[in-house]
Order: structure tokens, then C-alpha cells, then sequence
DNA sequence: TGTGTAAGTAACTACATGGTGCATTACGCG
DNA sequence: CGCGTAATGCACCATGTAGTTACTTACACA
């Protein structure tokens, strides 16, 4: 082969083989495609096309569609603990931790649309994909812990009632965040709103806020 | 042809034809067949067979897949609205109007799980298939406004706080009763708790009722 | 009792789908 | 440098898919 061929396409490109960004690659494409067309409207086709990858490629890392949606998913759920991590919960007073586990919630739902979309096709299936997966069970555990650490140590406090489940809790804030969101097509139509405009937000994440406080704050 | 083979197929069905009974029974196939694999997922073939009909009826009364799915989806919604009209709320105490309503919704969710999956799917979809349907505007008008007066009869008797949006009450209501159910999959494997056991029913109604009152009633 | 119309059927098509077999090529490592 | 292995690409397959064509049959009504 002549010498300069290879020459510019390494300087195009400093590695033509690159089985990591190649995945990658894959994976966001996964992610675009399975979050906007659900895991059975999903194109394996377009998934590659979008990655700019073979669709040999798609079979070799992740062994089937399948395999794909569930690595997507399991990244999804690792990423939306791990940024919830980085939230300093426990240096401050009662309410304002509460607000910002609450606004957190509200703006990674705004931040990441495709979660939602994820979660709900993972959910059409009955959870599968997830159900045997130790990685998200470590991860849960640990949030959930957290959250009940919260309550605990306001408890203590005699700022949060005493009856509240950190699970029931939990639940309560990601069901006034997500539903918003996820049901924000028909709802449009049903009450005549946007639902995404800027004033619309604040009305209800403000509600939300509201919402969460009266239900966990002694009065 | 036999007089006696006319008589025979006459006793056993009184209508051989009967057109809409036809269009009922693929209804019915379609509700539980999109309900359970999304609009996608769904196939038209099982449709017609769980229906007992053929497939050319399917497209002869629906025109296309949407045009079913689309059909499916305005009478699920018509069917909600239909059942909740007959709360007698008016002539009830507020909180117990309160807590009717709440509980309404929770067990017409239990009672017609099929209802989220398919309005899951149709915001996967972006509401195409409703955007521009009359009847569910109409319906939809005629349940916020009841909502409102019950919210404007009782601020007036000095009960519930005044600054509460009916429609922010209602997406409120909506979903913490709605997300536990779509969402109880995946929140089984991240709670590890059987989401549908007796129990925990019976424990998360509870917790619903009270969020709702404390955030709507004053204290 | 005959007939037009609507209900119903089976076989089919054109195409898109997830998934593979196999050849090729780049790269790391000795 | 060269060689084995992992990355990549192409062409292909079997099957499943929504939708249709062309036909038969039951029934309401005259």
C-alpha cells in the first residue's frame, strides 16, 4: 500500500480502531433512538447510522438489541445516582435539603429527558433488563439510605414528622417530577397549557417544593 | 345449500353478522394488545385473532393501526371522565371530597391498569393521536371545572387554602397514584418491595390521601 | 323471493426488521 | 518487522410486518 494513504488517515483520525469510543459512540445513539421511539420502535438500522458505527459492531459489544437497551439503562440509573450524590444533603438546615433533593430531581428530569422515556419502555417490559442487575441494586441501596438519614437526623430535630417511610417519600417526589414531564403531551391537550414554558416551571416546581414540605414538615 | 345447516348456524349465534359487535371485540383485542406491548410493539395480526375477526375488518372499521389506536385511546379517556362523573363530591364534606377523589383515581388505575400503558404510549407519540380530538376536549373542560368549584366551594367555607390551582392539584393527584403503578417494575428491583401486595396498597393510598390533604387543606 | 349492500374471508405483497457469516484490515506486542 | 487478535465492513438471510386485492356470503328490505 503507498505510504501516504495510511499517513492521512492517521492524521485525520489519530486511531481508526477504537473499540471504546466506538462503544460509546453506540451507546448515545442507543440512547437517542431507544428514549424517542421506545425499545420496540427502536431501529437497530438507525442506532449504527447514528453512531457511525457498523451494525456488526452493535452485535459484537452488546449481543442483542436487547443487551443494548440494558446497558443504556443501567448507565442511565448509575448516572442519575451519581450526580445525586454530589448533593451536600447533609450540611444543610432540614427544609432547604429537602428543597434541593426536590429541585434536583425536577431539573435532572429537565436536564435528561431521555430517562424518563427509558424508564417507561423498561417499565412496558416488566423491568427485564433490570431486574437481575447487582450494580443497580448496590446503587439503590445506597440512595435510599441516604434519604432515610435525612429524615432520621431532622426527625431528631423535631422538624420532620416522625411517621414518613424514606421509600414512600421517595416515590412521592419523583412521581410529582417525572409525571409532570413524562405526561406533558396529553396534558397539553387535557388542560389547555403548555407545560414547557418557562412560566409553567416555575409555577410548578414551586408547587412541588410546596407540596413535599407540608407533607414532611411538622406545621 | 341445507335448510337444516341455515337453522343449525341460526341457533347457535342468533346474528352470524354483527357489525358492531365485531368493532367492540377488536376494540377489546386492541386495548389489551396495545395496552400490553405499546403502539409499537403491538402487532395488528394478534389483534384480529384474540378478536376473532378478520384483518381486513380491522383496516374496513379503523382504517390503519393509528386509526384503532387512536379510537382505543378516546373511549379509555371517555370511559375515566364517565366513571368520575358519578362521584357525588358536591353533597359531600370537603376533606371526604377530597379523599373520594383521591381514592377514585387510585382504583381506577388498579381497576383499569391498561389505561396508563396506553397513555404512556401516546406521550411517547406526542399526543398525536388526541391533539385535535373535540370530545376529549370537551370531557376534559367539563372535569376541570367541577374540580375548581369543589376547590372554590370550600375555600369559601374556610377549608382548603385559597391559592391552590385546580389543574396543579389535579396533575398532583394524578400522580402520585399514577406513578406507582407504571413505575412499580422498576421500583420493585430499586425498593425491593412488592409494590402490589395488599399491604403495600393499602400503605400507599394512605400516604397519597394524607399528602393530599396537607397540601390542600389548611392546618 | 330476489337483490343490493355491507360483513366477512383468505391469500398475497412489498418491504423492513433483527441478526449473521465471512472476509478484511489495523494495531499492539514480542 | 511480522504476526495474532481484535476491530470493522459488506452482503446477506429468514422472518415478520402493516396493509391490500379480489372474492364470497349473509341479511335487510322491496
Amino acid at each position: 500500500m503507498p505510504p501516504e494513504k495510511k499517513r492521512m488517515s492517521i492524521s485525520v483520525k489519530t486511531r481508526v480502531r477504537d473499540a471504546e469510543a466506538t462503544k460509546l459512540r453506540i451507546l448515545e445513539a442507543a440512547k437517542k433512538e431507544f428514549s424517542k421511539n421506545g425499545l420496540e420502535g427502536a431501529r437497530v438500522d438507525a442506532i449504527a447510522l447514528d453512531a457511525k458505527a457498523n451494525k456488526r459492531m452493535l452485535y459484537h459489544y452488546f449481543k442483542s438489541k436487547d443487551g443494548l437497551f440494558r446497558t443504556v439503562l443501567e448507565r442511565e440509573y448509575l448516572n442519575i445516582r451519581t450526580e445525586e450524590t454530589k448533593l451536600d444533603l447533609e450540611n444543610l438546615p432540614p427544609r432547604a435539603a429537602l428543597e434541593t433533593l426536590v429541585r434536583f430531581t425536577w431539573e435532572y428530569y429537565i436536564k435528561n429527558p431521555e430517562f424518563i422515556t427509558l424508564v417507561n419502555s423498561e417499565n412496558l417490559c416488566q423491568a427485564v433488563h433490570i431486574k437481575n442487575s447487582p450494580t443497580l441494586r448496590t446503587v439503590s441501596q445506597k440512595f435510599i439510605r441516604r434519604i432515610q438519614a435525612l429524615l432520621d437526623r431532622e426527625v431528631r430535630e423535631n422538624v420532620f414528622r416522625e411517621d414518613i417511610d424514606a421509600a414512600q417519600l421517595n416515590i412521592t417526589i419523583a412521581s410529582i417530577n417525572y409525571y409532570y414531564f413524562t405526561n406533558r403531551f396529553t396534558g397539553a391537550v387535557i388542560f389547555e397549557r403548555d407545560f414547557t414554558s418557562p412560566e409553567a416551571l416555575q409555577e410548578r416546581i414551586t408547587f412541588n417544593i410546596e407540596t413535599i414540605c407540608r407533607l414532611v414538615c411538622k406545621n
